[in-house]
DNA sequence: AATGCGTGGGA
DNA sequence: TTCCCAAGCAT
């Protein structure tokens, strides 16, 4: 039997039950792909719940305000997935009468959507016969095949994609795809594969030279930098100042608190470093309270926090809105998207 | 082509 | 604790 059949018999038996494997509607399909991206099902799955209930078409999307959005997917991280989403289902609406494209080269136009969430699409909600290609593809190929390109480069994924193509099921492409990547996902995984009942165990060429742990070969090594976050909570009558945080930085389109951002660990907050990085003229003897430093990891920062909380003896004099500034009372804080760090903060110190 | 973009879980 | 990562994409 050839790899294909053999895969798709292992994943008649293997496939974990998931919502959008009952649908063929490509909106959720697009949903469920975005969410997934760099994400894990079981972190993924209660905002498919709530994203399909609060939105039940691409329609009610694309009609959604951006601040909702991202409010709905707080905690889940990579924002520009939704803020792209939400452009996506502008495009669908205004570029095709509100009907999602049905072929992978369509689907490459819209925002957000790239070579793996395109072929995605077209082969779960269109049947069209394009393979898949995903960190468990990479992983399964390059160990079944002994693939030594590097997946982060250019030209490697072009070989496992022409790899893919080439093993793609000819009646079941669908159905091809869902087990390789499920394959990759519960039985060939990165550490500790299940190689005693793989069904590719005997022709496994990178588990005949024993080298399955250095397969994929991925290259890139991402730089971690530490950054020393110094938060102000500046409260007045109940109301907290807050600003969206603009494009081009971690969390753009979420609110957040003025704050102070050092490279350095030992920065003592003086008025000076306030007023330079804020345009606050918030003066450190109104600070009451200072929390102890919160470890928060990005996949590639190492963030330091502290919670400087202010009480303001007088209200600020400042034009605060020519700084995008608003005062916000525990409500409205609550019902926009916010950092995770932030969010825990508030549910443990505010709410 | 290389880099930036979150969060939570497991070894 | 630290590291690696989990159904990528835009620039």
């Amino acid at each position: 039997m050839d790899l294909a059949s053999s895969l798709i018999n292992w994943y008649e038996s293997n496939k974990r039950d998931l919502p959008w494997r009952h649908t063929q509607d490509p909106y959720k399909i697009w949903l469920s792909e975005i969410i997934l991206q760099q994400t894990r099902v079981q972190q993924g799955l209660p905002y498919y719940e709530k994203f399909v209930s609060n939105f039940p078409t691409v329609k009610d999307f694309a009609e959604a305000d951006i601040d909702t959005i991202l409010h709905l997917w707080q905690g889940l991280g990579y924002y520009s997935r939704a803020r792209n989403m939400h452009v996506a289902a502008q495009q669908v609406i205004d570029q095709y009468n509100g009907h999602f494209p049905d072929n992978y080269k369509e689907l490459l136009s819209l925002k957000g959507v790239g070579n793996y969430t395109a072929a995605a699409i077209a082969s779960f909600a269109f049947r069209e016969k394009v393979a898949t290609v995903d960190g468990n593809v990479y992983r399964v190929l390059s160990r079944v095949f002994n693939i030594e390109e590097d997946i982060a480069s250019g030209k490697g994924q072009k070989i496992f994609t022409e790899v893919a193509n080439q093993l793609i099921s000819e009646n079941q492409p669908d159905i091809f795809n869902q087990a390789l990547m499920e394959f990759g996902a519960i039985h060939c995984t990165p550490k500790q594969p299940k190689c005693e009942t793989c069904p590719f165990v005997q022709s496994c060429e990178s588990r005949l030279h024993q080298i399955i742990d250095q397969r994929p070969v991925k290259l890139k090594k991402v730089k971690v930098i530490n950054q020393y976050l110094k938060y102000l909570l500046i409260e007045h009558d109940g109301k907290y100042l807050m600003k969206k945080r603009q494009e081009g930085d971690i969390w753009a389109g979420l609110f957040d608190f003025p704050l102070v951002i050092t490279s350095e660990k030992e920065q003592s907050l003086s008025n000076g470093i306030i007023l330079e990085n804020t345009q606050l003229g918030i003066n450190t003897k109104d600070i009451f309270f200072s929390s102890e430093p919160i470890k928060h990891l990005l996949s590639h920062r190492r963030l330091f926090i502290e919670f400087f909380h202010v009480k303001l003896q007088t209200l600020l004099d400042t034009q605060s809105d020519i700084f995008q500034y608003r005062w916000m009372d525990i409500n409205e804080i609550q019902s926009v998207g916010k950092p995770i760090i932030l969010e825990n903060y508030l549910r443990k110190n505010i709410y």
